[in-house]
DNA sequence: AACATAGGTTCCAGATAGTGAAACTTTATC
DNA sequence: GATAAAGTTTCACTATCTGGAACCTATGTT
C-alpha cells in the first residue's frame, strides 16, 4: 500500500516523534496530564507511554506533579525564565505597548511568526470593557491577521499554502492577498477588517530587526464600531512613534 | 561486563535519551549549535544526530537559525512566553523586588527548587557596583544558599544527599545544617555567610504557597563588608513587609 | 572558473533497541 | 479488607534505529 497523500514518509524516528508528541501535549496543557489521559489521547500502548514519560522525566523536561500526572519539568521552566528568545523583546517593548494602550484604550498585541501561523506573545489590555480577550499563546493564520500581513510584507513570514476562510470577508484569493501585502509594504502598516472575526479590526506595524526584516509585529485591535477608517493611519503612526522612541531609530518602508 | 557502579540500568529509551540530551544542549546554549558541534559534544554518529535533530525540528521544539545551527524552536519559545510556571510568580513579585533593591541598594533574587539544587529565576540589581553578578538560570546546592536553607525549612526542598564544600565555611555536617534549618524555621529567615563564596552574605525569606509550604525564596545578597550581623534581621523584615504588601496576607513562622 | 573543503543529508544492510500484551505492583475506593 | 483503577515491569519478537559511507551543496581557494 502506498503512503497517504504525498505526505513526507520520514523514517527512523518513531520513538522520538512519539516522545515529542507527548512532551508537547504536556507542555500545552494547563493542568497535569496523567498517564492514562495521555494513553487515551495518543493511542499508544500503556507500557510504551510509561517508558517514554519516564525518560522525559529523567531528563528533567517533565516532572510529576505533586497531585499526580505530568507537567513541565525544571529544565523547561528554567528555560522559560532565562532562555525564552522573546523575553528580551517583550521586555523592551512592554513600556511602548502600555503607552499605546493608554492612549488608544484598545488592546495592544505583540506577535511573531510561529510554527503554525502567527503567535501572540504579549498583550496589554486597553481600558475598554469590550476588547480582544487575552490570546497570548494562541496562533492565527497569517493571511487573516494584521500582524501576519505585515510580517509577510516585511520578510518575517511567508504566504501560507492555503487561505482558509474564517469569515465571509477573509481573503481567500492569493492575488488579492498579494495586493494587501504590497500595500502594507508601501504604507508601512497592515489592517484587517472582519477578516479574522466579524466586527474585529486590527492595525499592525512591523518591528524590524538589524537585517531590515520584520522580527515581530505590533498591533492594536478593537471593535469595528470604535476603529474607523480614519483611525487606522493615526494608530499606525502612533505605534510607529512609540516604537521609534524605544528602538532609537527604526527605518520604515515609506510615508 | 556488568554495569558501572550500581547506576540505574534503564533500558528501552536510547534514542529518546539521546534526543533529550541534544534538545537540552541546544536549549542551554546561548547561540545556535551546529550539527558538527553537537556531534563533537555528544559523540554520536553524524547521521544519527542529523536524523534526531530533524525530528526535533519537525516537532517545532527546535528550529534552524537563520545564521545556521539549531536553536530553541517556536514550541519552546511559545511555552516560555505563556506556559512558564514561574512567569506569574515573577510578574507578581518583581515590584516588591524592585522596592527592596531600591532601599537596600543590594541585589535581590528570587529562587525556586530546581532539578539539581536551587534555581535562580529572577534578579533585580541594586545600585552598588560591587554586587552579585546576574546568575539567573544557574543552580546552586541548597545547603550553601540562603534560599536553599529557607526552602528546606519551609517544606519547599529536601536536604541534599551529600554536602559538598564550596568554601572552608560551607556546612558539611548534617547535624549542623539541621540546626540552621531549625533556626530558620523559628525566625522565619535564613542566612549564609561565606558558605557559598568567600565574602558573600545572603539573607532569604520563604514565599509561602496556599498550602503553607514554601514555593520560592526571596533573598538579598551582597559583600560581607556591607551586610553586617545587625543588618540581617532588618533585611529579612523589610523583605517580609514588602512581600506581605504584594500578597495581601502571608503567614510567617514566628517573630 | 574549476577545484577543494567542510557541513549536512540520505541510503542501506544488519542487529540492537523499542514495542505491546500481559503479568505484576501499587495506590485509591467502597 | 476486598475490589478496582492506575501505573510499572517483564519478555519474546521483530520493527525500528543505527552508523559507516556515499552523496549533496554551499563556501572559500588557487
Amino acid at each position: 500500500m502506498s503512503e497517504e497523500l504525498g505526505e513526507k514518509p520520514v523514517t527512523g524516528t518513531q520513538s522520538i516523534d512519539r516522545a515529542c508528541d507527548l512532551l508537547i501535549r504536556v507542555m500545552n496543557s494547563e493542568d497535569p496530564q496523567t498517564l492514562s489521559e495521555l494513553v487515551a489521547a495518543t493511542g499508544l500502548a500503556k507500557g510504551t507511554t510509561s517508558r517514554i514519560l519516564s525518560a522525559l522525566e529523567r531528563s528533567g523536561l517533565l516532572a510529576r506533579s505533586a497531585v499526580g500526572g505530568f507537567e513541565a519539568g525544571p529544565v523547561l521552566n528554567h528555560f522559560a525564565v532565562r532562555g525564552g528568545a522573546y523575553t528580551a523583546l517583550i521586555g523592551s517593548l512592554t513600556p511602548a505597548m502600555e503607552r499605546i494602550a493608554d492612549i488608544t484604550h484598545e488592546t495592544v498585541s505583540l506577535a511573531v511568526t510561529g510554527h503554525n501561523g502567527i503567535d501572540n506573545i504579549a498583550q496589554v489590555e486597553g481600558s475598554y470593557l469590550l476588547g480582544s480577550r487575552n490570546w497570548v499563546g494562541e496562533s492565527v493564520p497569517s493571511h487573516c491577521s494584521a500582524a501576519g500581513k505585515v510580517l509577510i510584507a516585511f520578510g518575517g513570514a511567508t504566504v501560507p499554502s492555503t487561505l482558509a476562510p474564517r469569515t465571509t470577508e477573509t481573503i481567500t484569493d492569493f492575488a488579492l492577498l498579494d495586493q494587501h501585502i504590497r500595500k502594507a509594504r508601501e504604507v508601512g502598516y497592515a489592517v484587517i477588517r472582519n477578516e479574522l472575526e466579524q466586527g474585529l479590526i486590527a492595525v499592525a506595524i512591523p518591528v524590524l530587526g538589524d537585517n531590515g526584516k520584520a522580527i515581530a509585529a505590533l498591533s492594536v485591535s478593537g471593535p469595528a464600531e470604535r476603529i474607523t477608517l480614519g483611525d487606522e493611519l493615526h494608530i499606525a503612526q502612533l505605534m510607529r512613534r512609540e516604537l521609534n522612541q524605544v528602538q532609537g531609530l527604526q527605518q520604515e518602508g515609506a510615508a
